[in-house]
DNA sequence: CAGCTGGTTCAGTCATAACTGAACGCAGAC
DNA sequence: GTCTGCGTTCAGTTATGACTGAACCAGCTG
């Protein structure tokens, strides 16, 4: 029952190996797991939308893994499932504008940690304290601001592409 | 031989506990161990540099997660060991310009990881994937852009304060 | 209908690294 | 000299969570 072979990923050559490798390590490094960035990987290196099974086949690791990291992935708005009409299959993709939200959720983040340090501040006295506390939120605003500007340059990107 | 009881911080009053809470677990979303995040927190609330046993007792943690952790951050630049002359122990304080140097490691991953995607693209003939990589390229290469300006703007905070 | 395939879920395994306890080294105090 | 207290190191414990295997569900296929 050879229908179709033209498989987005059959193999995956040196480089793509390598390629697959770092995206792994850099998601850890990130706090994510390692498959998830090589799902990733993956999702870059294919021609078209590859299938769970797919996935799993290419990377080597269980179906298990590949179902619970590409939901983990599409709650945090990274990638859709893509169905064909009919067909049954999921087919996974990666989702436009997916690194602006990367970025802007890390600039939220910093606001809230921000937000709490201002806080904190209110209950403090010493005048190190305060000090130090004063770099902190400088160091976290400015992060939080960069950060939307890198939001803001992204989606610049895609409104000139358009 | 109670000599000098105003020790630098000898509790943790409620708010500075959470405040202490607060650092570890960021520190952990961040990949550092928990404990590193505390003792920094430690080192801001303290109104003088404090020695390992006093982190350790007001932390509540072992003599040895001290002495590894403040190594961890000596080694990164973050802190920095101040003798007495005479004395034999060692206290911790901040360094200056540590959130610089953060930021600036992180701009440096950046560039890294950007070296190597470039490095990448050259060996991938595919149309989908030549796209993909030029949007991560477009991600990583602002993001070092941004974090740069970060660091920019602290050292103009430093100079503008000497 | 049975059989096959794609996918999810869940219990269990395993690896990693944070943290501790205990032993040791060292420098002042007495 | 001994004693005390600070600090480091190292082996051992423990907690966390990534990953897997197996069971299961659902739909298409013949």
């Amino acid at each position: 029952m050879i229908v179709d072979e033209t498989t987005s990923l059959s193999t995956l050559d040196a480089h793509e190996v390598t390629f697959v490798e770092q995206a792994g390590l850099r998601a850890q490094e990130e706090g994510q797991p390692r498959i998830s960035g090589q799902i990733w990987a993956v999702l870059i290196l294919a021609d078209r939308p590859p299938t769970a099974s797919e996935i799993a086949r290419i990377l080597e690791v269980s179906k298990a893994s590949v179902s619970t990291n590409t939901r983990l992935l599409e709650e945090r708005g990274l990638i859709r499932k893509v169905t064909q009409a009919g067909k049954r299959e999921q087919h996974y993709s990666l989702v436009k504008g997916a690194y602006a939200k990367i970025a802007e959720k890390r600039a939220i983040d910093f606001e809230d940690r921000l937000a709490f340090i201002r806080n904190c501040r209110r209950h403090m006295t010493n005048a190190r304290t305060l000090e130090q506390l004063g770099e902190l939120e400088r160091f976290l605003a400015l992060q939080a601001e960069k950060l939307h500007e890198v939001v803001d340059a992204l989606k610049a990107d895609k409104s000139e592409a358009a």
